[in-house]
DNA sequence: GCTAGTGTACTGTACGTTCGGTCTAAGATT
DNA sequence: AATCTTAGACCGAACGTACAGTACACTAGC
């Protein structure tokens, strides 16, 4: 599967200028690709392309954070590993969310869906993670949807005022925050 | 002005597509107005009806939320006050916030400034409100941001989730959040 | 009769997509 | 060893469409 190759410089892209504004002549000049070049590897234009960065997120998510959630350890170990590895795709802060951006531009209807699944999963390990500490389940749901909440919300402030510094300080405070009061 | 009459269609407009999707062909359509009317109202186009319902916006928060923050009162009345407003203007969640499609679009560079200074003028009155209740610059600063931070990743998971409730529960819990431990 | 507002028909452009084909390199055939 | 075959990567040019925006004649109400 050679579309692997091309993944970041299209997550980079789609970041940047949302579905809409990445059109394929900006993909074919980023990517180095003619235009029929690229649907060689994406037969289904534009949306097999979002698609396969989608899903390539999808299994980072599972791999790197749903797998820790899910795993041996303390929680706020496993809260710090969370962080670290999102700190790691939303680089510090200065990328947005691609699921916030497939949310408000026109492609909502087509990957509203997917990215429901992405968040209910991600949702669903934190609440587990709660649920193993003590937490009753209905405690343990706000917590994890604040969490969620937290680092979206970040996000958004941190593209607006232009200031990496606010999803950083969210994102150090995180993992005390949502072990405090666990026992 | 005449164009005040249209600002509540095209801003439901702007928030279901995106600033890309809201084609003219659904603006006239929507606003019931052919292309050349619109171009009447709005000479300079698409761009204008965002400022103008971006202006709006400006100034129902200046008016009903930033000067609520300024005047008289207690902090928890006045966050009460501010968490009614922006549940009335997202529409209990069922609205996603124009300022963060804007900022992850096509026209984030049209329009980053306008929202940048939006955000900050409504930071900068709940800083105010901390700091008259006694917290210092940093920690008025860190809560004022908290709050945005709150309501902005509330409706991006009430969108990405499709579920209202999560929104809902946190403009209900933000007065006594923000209010917690001023004393 | 003037003006704000409008409908129709149109323009040029930029979009996603497709067509027809070249080039390279590895295997298979002779 | 030389030639043929095949398949994948690649691309320039073109296609049809839908876009934002315009020209202009028309109308209703002052």
């Amino acid at each position: 599967m050679s579309k692997a190759k091309y993944i970041p410089c299209l997550l980079s892209l789609f970041r940047q200028h949302g579905y809409d504004g990445a059109t394929l002549a900006k993909i074919s000049e980023a990517t180095g690709l003619g235009k029929a070049s690229l649907y060689h590897h994406f037969p289904n234009g534009k949306d097999e392309m979002v698609n396969t960065v989608l899903t390539s997120l999808q299994v980072f998510m599972e791999e790197q954070i749903l797998a820790t959630l899910a795993g041996e350890g303390e929680p706020l170990t496993k809260f710090e590993r969370m962080c670290d590895r999102l700190n790691y795709v939303y680089e510090n802060g200065d990328q947005p969310c691609l699921f916030a951006i497939l949310l408000m531009g026109s492609a909502r209807d087509t990957f509203h869906d997917q990215v429901k699944r992405i968040f209910q999963a991600w949702i669903d390990a934190m609440v587990g993670v709660f649920q193993n500490a003590g937490l009753d389940q209905e405690l343990a749901k706000r917590r994890a949807e604040d969490a969620a909440i937290a680092i979206q919300g970040a996000l958004i402030l941190t593209q607006g005022l232009n200031d990496p510094r606010i999803f950083q300080r969210v994102i150090n405070e995180l993992p005390q925050k949502l072990c405090s009061a666990l026992f």
